[in-house]
DNA sequence: GACCAAAATGAACAACGTTCTTTTTGACGT
DNA sequence: ACGTCAAAAAGAACGTTGTTCATTTTGGTC
């Protein structure tokens, strides 16, 4: 992987081009997922066998090539069953993709979690089908909005919870929360059976959980449509009716 | 707030004690708040009337005091609620307790999501106790820590999702996601209304989802018990049927 | 009262992101 | 073919950051 040119490059534009946007990004994110602790403008450089400040030729700042960082792994996600699948099975899937394509890049979530999109990110895209399979199951479009949305929240949360120490949770010799030390123990004995990581486990069960509150949604939709008689318009649900509050 | 004594001490160990680990973490805490960016070392000594290499007397290095903080956080997550409510109001209240206390703090988020839990913190005695409501209800130790993992992330992410810019989803000037924008402006136009932020309405949406999924599962599970004629051991949900994949 | 740890100052270090200057090259217009 | 200009590299340096080390003073202890 290392640029072995050994001769230092004399000073001056080099005959031809060595550096390009993508090319820094794309090794920034090598750097990222080989050495586990983020990386710095002098490590990428020498990895591209380049001085620190030629970096700036292509890229505005370390913040920028985090920006291209995320379009790339953004880019991982993929959105092909969203046309095809059932609305739950593609939802599910789309899910799927965009936790694992988050959660393979454990340091540098936390800051790609929190960055604006680009305007021009092919994410709205995304974002644009998955409203219009909402939307054409029966929700408002803010509903379905905010479905969404809620959605990237437990997918984040999820990536986060992948990304840290797998034993974050366990709480060493303490006797006095024998409940959770016992579940536990039962999570990892079914881990260990069935292959199944923690954070696999719980991304899962929230999934399915938030799957199941959308089809509980849909049904209670329909049941009070078929109790009215007919089919109405303006759907509503997701935010709307009484909360637990 | 600040510490006005204007001459300068003296080197050398002051008659009585300045410093202590609680008055830094609660000091770099506030400094979080005001000034929206991350704090420094020499901001934190200034603030306090102290030079730099003081703070380490007290405190390990800068991570440590982010400990400090996230606990001092995890702490004012409100779990009154779970002993005396029904279950999933408990749960839901003890949610939005949870995400109101890191959205307050927003610089800190990203940094203190992944930062492995100290054993002793209090923390492990809230999910003893969810875990037992959630057990109670019906649950297996295994699903039950899977739910529990699955509302942390949830939480955690809306957290970050509060907490990034307002705008960070607007898709300005593109007219090939039309039902993305239309989405966008409708749930403005219901935030301008009902004076709730996107990032509420989204929070309280998923959350509800959430609810909506676990009392499905329950409705399912009591319904299989009728079915079979009496009361079975072993309660099985959350990962172990199979899901939609 | 000697001794030692604790708690402050003051000075310094290494690493980091970044900028500025200099040098060389390629592309374009006349 | 020549001159001009921008692009792309090196090289040197700056300011800031977290942290460490030596020094000085104080408080507690046998």
């Amino acid at each position: 992987m290392h640029v072995s040119e050994r001769e230092r490059r004399r000073v001056g534009r080099p005959s031809e081009q060595v550096l390009s946007r993508v090319r820094i990004v794309e090794t920034a994110l090598d750097l990222l997922d080989e050495h586990g602790e983020g990386f710095g403008m002098r490590d990428l450089a020498r990895e591209l066998g380049v001085r620190p400040s030629a970096l700036y030729n292509h890229v505005e700042s370390k913040e920028d090539v985090f920006r291209g960082i995320r379009e790339v792994i953004a880019g991982r996600v993929s959105t092909r069953e969203l046309d095809h699948e059932p609305w739950d099975v593609a939802l599910a899937a789309w899910a799927r993709s965009y936790r694992d394509a988050f959660a393979a890049h454990p340091p540098s979530i936390a800051l790609l979690a929190v960055m604006p999109f680009d305007p021009s990110s092919d994410v709205f895209a995304s974002y644009d089908r998955i409203l219009g399979l909402l939307i054409s199951e029966g929700w408002s479009r803010a509903a379905a909005l905010n479905i969404l949305v809620a959605f990237e929240s437990f997918i984040l949360g999820s990536a986060l919870d992948a990304a840290a120490a797998p034993d974050m949770m366990h709480a060493r010799d303490r006797d006095d929360v024998p409940t959770f030390t016992a579940a536990y123990e039962d999570r990892e004995r079914r881990g260990a059976d069935t292959g199944v990581g923690p954070a696999d486990q719980a991304f899962a069960a929230g999934l399915e959980l938030l799957l199941g509150g959308l089809r509980a949604e849909q049904r209670e939709r329909e049941a009070r449509r078929g109790a009215l008689g007919h089919d109405a318009e303006a759907p509503r649900s997701s935010g709307e009716e009484a909360s637990v509050r």
